[in-house]
DNA sequence: AATGAATGAGCCTTCATTCAT
DNA sequence: GATGAATGAAGGCTCATTCAT
């Protein structure tokens, strides 16, 4: 009798896999795609190492994996809070400001390593979807906005980049110290800062460039 | 004769160093600091893994080296742009985005790896000295201009911050495919987009929240 | 049928590594613990390298452990033929005396490591422990001979580390050219003048320092 | 003209080569064998590692010959005073306790080395050689001391080899921590009873072996 | 004959991947 | 299918020795 995958077998299987990926997702969280070793992983699924290469051919594909599913867990979020912003453009900005805000602050590893940590090929070429993602969100709002007056017209793609940029530096860049966090500003008030400034750099209104008459 | 420390034997000295050096930076600018090993740099710099040790005490030290190299010159070319930029603000920040556009675009992997690319705990103070000067140059400007009148006022690092993410973004990011550069938009018309982009971010006129009447 | 942690699986792995510390054990005791390379450990245990570490963190650590089995082995050795000789004291200083140098004539090189060697901080602790134990030993005797009126009261401490000197030397030195053991005196011949030698250097009665009458 | 040996060149040759030799030997009363690194002999010489090698031929014949002289010097201290000592042998006996343990204490880390240290083939050779002198010595003693009656007759190989070997352990063991030296007993106290243990080890009078009457 | 920078073999250690059970 | 011990390639570093100057 040949060996059939019968439906339990099939799901068995599934949550093993779904297991791995979340797991490895934690570790990535906690230390990064680099501090994320095979034998950890699939201990931490309660696994082994073995068992971890019949689901993925490589560790490269398993964090890739992990990659496109935490990408796209924060680019559902972020869509969704976009589209519930209805319009016009600018209240979908902010939208997507506060919302892209919120999950940076909360897992600030995780994004970091969503956004900027080197790992492999296979993982630069999903971070490259992921980004074109955010970029395309980033590119609807601009559009809509420029088609509604709100925004000024302008270079789309590139509009949506320094957007991105200018969030994700802001929030998860490593640019300032960690340790004093003391007398940092409430998130409250970043999220508003960053918001203005989003919202200005995409303006209609012409920038003043000339010095203020006295 | 005898064997003499003369001027010629320090000169080779500092020649070889340097040639490590710059060896190690062009391994850098092609395959990233992760790729850049002790035995390939050596090789690269005509001399053998041993050799090394004699100039850097370390890997990471060499690393750390080049880092420092690399991101000073490049602030070296971006503060005297901005020098010489004059007045007012709107002018600095112009000269500012043009320049490091210019560097960036020369050498993105270069520019990746000084910007993002994780290292060790040397290079990432290196690079935090880094990015705080950038910041520190990007503070200055909106400082002025608020001062001067031509950009609103607001909480200067976090705009400095956003500033320097939107346009290392817009420029190293790694959004757009490297490998389709046939329609790319010229760099002069990117570098003039960053720049409004950048010009309205701070600006003081409010932007327009509300749709345009038809 | 899945892979289970047997007993079995267990007990190999317990194989494994006492087959470590045995390989280990014997190159020490040929060539030394400096001449203990991993790679030749782990060969000679039928093992690689890599596997050596996950059941040691070190090699330091491994031989470590050679150091301590091999010496809690010589130690329980002779500890259990000086209690066996029972009293007075001269009866279990014997015992010392010919336990000892029946172990160490075995193996002289392993003796010699054990007594001499340096290695690493860790060994070396490992050795003063094994060392002050063997001290002790001696110590426990001399003091009971005192209290027995059978030695001469004296400082105990050094008494013990110049009997265990004596004998160490007398036994495992390298002062008598190993290759030339042809004409030497037999193993009981040396053991018994070695006693006597110690039995003297404890005695209560005084000695004879000046020339004896004609 | 052929080149020529003056008296002169050869002079200053011979002042290198004894400036190198001790050099070295500072450098392994300070760090032992092992911490003599070529480079820092040859600096702490004046000279250059490559210039070493025109007076030795390798690391090890040069260790062997520092070896060679510390050995020789403590030989002909200890053999002075064993000589000005003179009759009868318990005189002689403990003149080479009192002069070997103030070589011993004064420099442990070369008096150490000197013993134990493992290095090379080559030095262990000339430990050998170092060894028999040290026992020849203790040999002409025991030999003597019978002879007049003072001492037992006895193997006096072993006799001689156990009797420096309770020395140097008493001394220059690393039996008990260096650390805690504050309660240590003193120089003068160890030195007489390392000398009253000798003394009876070697005597003639029967030692007692049953316990005292009550 | 002197120099000391260059060499490179050799060491320990890590970790993704495989495969006998 | 599952397991996890075994593997072994690869990497950084040290230091005795050589050799062009």
């Amino acid at each position: 009798m040949p060996y059939r995958a019968t439906a339990g077998t099939r799901r068995r299987a599934d949550e093993r896999r779904a297991a791995l990926v979340r797991a490895a997702q934690t570790i990535v969280a906690e230390h990064g795609f680099a501090g994320a070793r095979v034998t950890e992983i699939a201990q931490a699924a309660g696994t082994s190492a073995g068992s971890l290469y019949s689901y993925f051919s490589n560790r490269d594909e398993l964090l890739a994996e992990v990659f496109r599913r935490a990408a796209a867990h924060e680019l559902l979020v972020v869509r969704a809070a976009v589209s519930a912003a209805g319009e016009p453009a600018g209240r979908r900005l902010e939208a997507l400001v506060r919302t892209f805000a919120g999950r940076a602050l909360h897992g600030r590893q995780l994004a970091w390593s969503l956004l900027f940590e080197p790992v492999s090929t296979l993982v630069d070429a999903e971070r490259l979807a992921f980004r074109q993602a955010y970029a395309g969100l980033g590119e609807d709002i601009v559009t809509a906005g420029i088609g509604q007056g709100v925004f000024r017209d302008q270079y789309v793609p590139l509009a949506a980049t320094a957007l991105m940029g200018a969030i994700s530096e802001a929030l998860v860049g490593r640019l300032r110290p960690v340790a004093d966090e003391s007398d940092a500003p409430s998130i409250e008030f970043l999220v508003r800062e960053i918001g203005t400034f989003c919202a200005h750099a995409l303006a209609r209104t012409p920038p003043t460039t000339e010095e203020s008459p006295r």
